[in-house]
DNA sequence: GCCAACGTTGGC
DNA sequence: GCCAACGTTGGC
């Protein structure tokens, strides 16, 4: 069981979106680093659901892995904006596994807090620029982000 | 392979 | 809307 963060602005696809659908397939992620992460997804792996761009920015639940390495469909679609030329379907570039809700945390743990969280200080989330759409993380820093919650 | 120019992300 | 930090692109 692996542990993983994936950022998305509200705007675009918020929490409470994914809570009335249940499940969605995390595409349009054109990264080369935060893919390498959606491909090493498998089936139950949890995902913390990372709001950007937000009031406050920050963790506002979790997912889980409910289908893992699925290709991208985007990336085949001309009209779509997430078109790549270079892709093909025998060995797609980008990876979209499914995620489903699993949980909507009561209140947002915000940037500001997960600053304080000592174990966390070596995380890719808290590095400077934090540009990385998909960041795994340990065990331990999952567990400091879900204590935070209780 | 270097690096400048450019585009994007994300906090504020 | 601003801007710093980063990733990507393309000329050489």
């Amino acid at each position: 069981m692996k542990y993983y963060l994936a950022k998305c602005e509200p705007e675009a696809y918020s929490i409470d979106d994914l809570k009335v659908d249940m499940s969605t397939q995390w595409d349009g992620v054109r990264n080369y680093q935060a893919r390498n992460n959606l491909r090493e997804m498998e089936k139950g792996d949890i995902v913390l659901f990372y709001q950007s761009n937000a009031e406050p920015s920050g963790i506002v639940g979790s997912m889980e892995v409910a289908e893992a390495k699925l290709p991208d469909t985007l990336q085949f679609d001309k009209r779509s904006e997430y078109y790549d030329p270079k892709a093909t379907k025998e060995s797609p570039t980008w990876i979209a596994p499914r995620l489903k809700f699993k949980q909507k945390f009561k209140e947002v743990v915000s940037l500001d807090e997960l600053r304080s969280l000592k174990k966390l200080a070596s995380s890719a989330l808290l590095r400077k620029g934090n540009r990385l759409s998909v960041i795994s993380l340990t065990k331990e820093e999952y567990e400091a982000i879900v204590e935070v919650t209780k």
